[in-house]
DNA sequence: GTCTATAGATCGATAGAC
DNA sequence: GTCTATCGATCTATAGAC
């Protein structure tokens, strides 16, 4: 049965909007001492390695995830153009609309891109290839679909951008609906 | 005449490449120290605000330089295309075709956003409106205008993303292109 | 203007009691 | 498991000699 004080699973959450914030190297043991209310005993306990390793386990939630509720619909869906909607709902629905960033892009800058290179690489390329595979049995060439795939993920990521630089989420939700146009008309080409 | 010694103009590039690396709160002075080669009272006698007045400094520049080689010629070529075309030549110039990030895009997310709202969002605000009125010149609708000029500096911000999530830097090259031909073509429909 | 020395705070991480 | 106390390193910023 559940116990009531926080597991190490419990705590990855608000790691997440923790290192969202500030970053990883503006986010401060003490600010999440503070924010989970745990001490840094109970932290070193279920993090060994400190902050790294809370990172880490981040990007390993955040791509679990995506795996579950975007990759698979993408994968699964017998008619792909749902699987493609079932998409886009999931992005809207874990980017609060445009409210909250993507940690994983955010991570692809500076120097931490070198830091958890392999977890930021695999993210990317898992969501453009799983969309390539699925805009190809919509009916596209591989190119384009691979083209298209491309396009989209990395308009999500530059929505983000652009919706947090006006401080206006409506920017990323204007943005996903005309990509979700593109990418059903350019099915029925 | 120009003297040899470092002013405080001549710091400003290279504090742009280190920020870019480490973001705001990972540069250290000690950094900026070594790379630059002054020491921290010559630096606090350039920026008496210290680490927040160099960033600003380097916004500023950045700022000046989107002026001078991407708006004006937007705004002032008689001929709209040919505006949108020097656009993206100094685009991919200035991002090294895909190896170099976006600062303020960078600073758009994390906690930075806030401390440099007002420069962040000059950058971005600036950008789309100049390209979306030089879009109008060429023959879109307002609408249509706003949006396509919208989707534009959100995907070159998330190419930049992407190219440097997947370590390739022709991610960014290949969006560049496929971005200049819908600008054109869109505006011969 | 540029340097060294250093203040004072905060950093990540560890030790050890309970 | 969770806490407090504390280590040594590093941080930003300042002071003051030259």
């Amino acid at each position: 049965m559940p116990r009531e004080i926080a597991e190490r699973h419990d705590v990855i959450p608000m790691l997440g909007e923790i290192f969202r914030e500030h970053g990883f190297s503006g986010t401060s043991l003490s600010e999440i001492t503070h924010r989970t209310g745990l001490g840094k005993g109970s932290l070193y306990h279920f993090f060994p390695n400190g902050k790294k390793e809370m990172a880490e386990a981040v990007l390993d939630d955040v791509a679990t995830w995506f795996e579950t509720n975007v990759f698979a619909p993408l994968r699964k869906s017998k008619d792909p153009e749902l699987g493609i909607k079932k998409m886009f709902e999931a992005v809207d629905r874990y980017f609060y609309s445009g409210k909250r960033i993507c940690l994983v892009g955010a991570f692809a800058l500076y120097n931490t891109r070198d830091q958890f290179g392999t977890k930021v690489n695999a993210y990317f390329s898992s969501w453009t290839k799983t969309l390539t595979a699925a805009l190809k049995r919509n009916g596209l060439g591989t190119r384009e679909a691979r083209e298209t795939a491309e396009d989209i993920v990395a308009s999500i990521q530059g929505a983000l951008v652009l919706a947090r630089s006006q401080d206006d989420p409506m920017v990323f939700t204007r943005a996903l609906k005309r990509l979700q146009n593109r990418a059903v008309v350019g099915s029925h080409e």
